[in-house]
DNA sequence: CTCCTAGTTGGTAACTATTATTATTTGCAA
DNA sequence: TTGCAAATAATAATAGTTACCAACTAGGAG
């Protein structure tokens, strides 16, 4: 059985069809995708899904998890399989993730945490604007 | 006169009795406040006023430079007197935001942006927790 | 295999933060 | 003082998401 859906039983949670496929959309995705994004997808297979299906399994699975959301300022959130902690720069035209493997809560950030005693609860860190591709899309027109 | 008024009344925008208020209150403030906050106190000084010309001014004064909007993650965006580009440890608790001089747009970072041929239209960073007396006003109760 | 029930679903109303619309009012230049 | 573009108040509309609830079902006990 897929792993994803294993760690879903391991928790006690059901596997429905479902759920099968949000994660199967979201496997075969080469970029995060919004809640809207997902759900236009599987209504292709099960026009029967309803929104509030998605959006509660997108958030279970984000707690378990097996997928991790971005959230971007002024945008949708976005949802894709968990790769571990990582920032991206999110392109605003087609929505691709490209992952710079820094964090900057380190360094000096962490000390003046400390020096506040501040408790950290969680941190953003996304870069917006446009990849490669989009910006020539842009300027062939 | 006020020189965040007369910037308004440089870039070419009346200056109502509404636009005073938004500017005093969060002048007045210690904090960055959420167009809401704004809402509330003004109303105390003058209850006619519409949350409609509250974030289409909050808005415009971000245009103008006099204002700094922070987008956070999951709650409503805090404006402040823009004190030039800046990030913040920002409470969840009382709204506070203790700046971080430090952004993480630079080094690595930006040679990865570089590297990726990546357009940047704006960044985020934020760090959200519980600033000290917020976490001793919890473990007091 | 069948039954049972806690967990899950679909449909929809509600909610939050924000923006658009529009008729009315007002700041301020002439 | 007057005229009118700009601004306002009130409210409808929007986007993204969550709450609610009656009906359904996955999957363990028997």
């Amino acid at each position: 059985m897929n792993s994803r859906l294993q760690e879903l039983s391991n928790c006690g949670f059901k596997i429905t069809p479902q759920r099968r496929l949000i994660l199967d959309i979201l496997q075969k995705s080469d970029r995060p995708l919004t809640a809207e994004e997902t759900a236009e997808r599987i209504k292709k297979k099960e026009p029967r899904i309803s929104v509030a299906t998605i959006y509660r399994n997108l958030n279970l699975l984000v707690e378990i998890g097996v997928l991790s959301k971005l959230e971007i300022a002024d945008a949708a959130a976005r949802f894709q399989i968990n790769q571990g902690h990582n920032h991206h720069l999110l392109c605003l035209g087609c929505g691709a993730a490209i992952k710079i493997g820094i964090c900057p809560l380190q360094g000096r950030v962490e000390e003046l945490i400390q020096e506040h005693g501040f408790s950290v609860d969680s941190h953003y860190f996304e870069i917006t604007g446009y990849c490669r591709e989009c910006q020539l899309k842009e300027t062939g027109k």
